[in-house]
DNA sequence: CCAAAAGTGTTAATCTTACACCCATGA
DNA sequence: TCATGGGTGTAAGATTAACACTTTTGG
């Protein structure tokens, strides 16, 4: 590679800030960093982007690669270029965002690259650029659960209406009135009632809901 | 350039959606296409990335190019990367958007690059995929305008709340109720209320407003 | 004095918020 | 039978939507 900079070749990596809901706690994959500097530090999982790749295909490996299942909710979510973001050179990091869930999704985390779950609350330091990244996806989901559903992608397929609250709590981060959350969600109509929860808790069975597909991607496309 | 894939570069273009509202109306900049295929047709004016550059440096050349003047809003829009995307090769193209007025902001456009405001109702066939970023451009403006500010950088910088009220719905394509649009408006609180106008118009003169550049920057960075 | 554009208030309807107790179940 | 978590309704307050006439001015 020549010194000039106008025949240097600008690198395009593609990231995936891939989160899930589990046990209460929004979580994001996290690999291990695997060349110096900052080698070990936990960054998120991202790969260059070859010439005949769409950028699609690029998310599918690093799905593939680091999770072992490609098939998971992803939204673009922005272009990071500044000029020293990358201490390898020059590269222009397309960054998306994914939804998962640890029971439906089957997950098989890539341990050779140090593949996780990192809780986001007590959150740990990312290399490069990686927090702000995170930090743009979580107010980029926040403000899309204004005006559109947020659940399939992160809910087991049934799930009471407690799990769905305690979710919109966790990502909007605000406490909810259980019967006017209850109202609302059921006024927005995406939503099926099923039977009576079989689940061993202590307690009173909750009701049971699932997503109704068509109405709940409508929504999704289009908005309330 | 070896036609071995993994060794072929990957360009990776800037283009800006650029509107005014003039008379009206709103435009968009475009230019002519210099190159076959589709030599002379409509585009949106767009420039490679160098390797020493910042994605805003080619914005800010974009804008000097066409317009002559580069101390424009812009805000990034979204990166597009499909694999047949553009006839010369791979190319990633990131797009911002930005927002003009064609008093205060000094222009001029660059008839060698056949620049000129082109009125989006009457919409005419843009090349590879520039409608769909104007199309994105537009519903990203019309979905922030329902909680942010909009209209310090498209109307000059004292202006009639009937200006205002236009801009608002040439953008969200509906009407307002001029009683209604006003009091929400206000409510608002980033107007600061002048003096009578002195425009030679037919008819009552209006009470020029102007924003509150503080207030109208808060809102602008947080909310409402 | 009239045509054109600006400006102004009130009411009904809707939506949002706050709030506390009973129910079903398993241990 | 009691501790645990699930489920339910109402009223006050806030917000939004619908609606038509008067004012100012230049020609």
């Amino acid at each position: 590679m020549s010194n000039n900079p106008e025949s240097k070749k600008i690198g395009v990596t593609v990231s995936i800030c891939l989160f899930c809901y589990n046990n209460d706690e929004k979580k994001v994959l996290t690999v291990k960093n695997e060349k110096p500097p900052f080698k070990g530090a936990l960054i998120i999982p991202n790969k260059t982007l070859k010439y005949n790749q769409s950028l699609e295909d690029v998310c599918s490996e690093i799905l593939n690669e680091n999770i072992g299942n490609n098939d998971i909710y992803v939204e673009q979510l922005n272009a990071f270029g500044k000029l020293y973001r990358h201490p390898e050179g020059r590269t222009i990091d397309i960054s998306f965002y994914g939804l998962i869930n640890l029971e439906k999704d089957k997950v098989v985390l890539n341990k050779n690259k140090g593949a996780e779950f990192t809780n986001i609350s007590s959150f740990p330091e990312l290399a490069f650029d990686h927090n702000e990244m995170v930090d743009m996806a979580l107010k980029r989901i926040k403000r899309r659960m204004k005006y559109r559903p947020l659940g399939k992608n992160l809910l087991p397929d049934q799930f009471t209406m407690n799990e769905l609250e305690g979710l919109y709590a966790s990502f909007l981060s605000k406490k909810f009135d259980k019967r006017n959350f209850r109202r609302r969600i059921i006024e927005m109509d995406f939503l099926r009632e099923i039977k009576k929860v079989q689940r061993n808790t202590r307690g009173r069975k909750a009701i049971l809901y699932e997503f109704d597909p068509k109405k709940y991607n409508n929504y999704s496309k289009t908005g309330f």
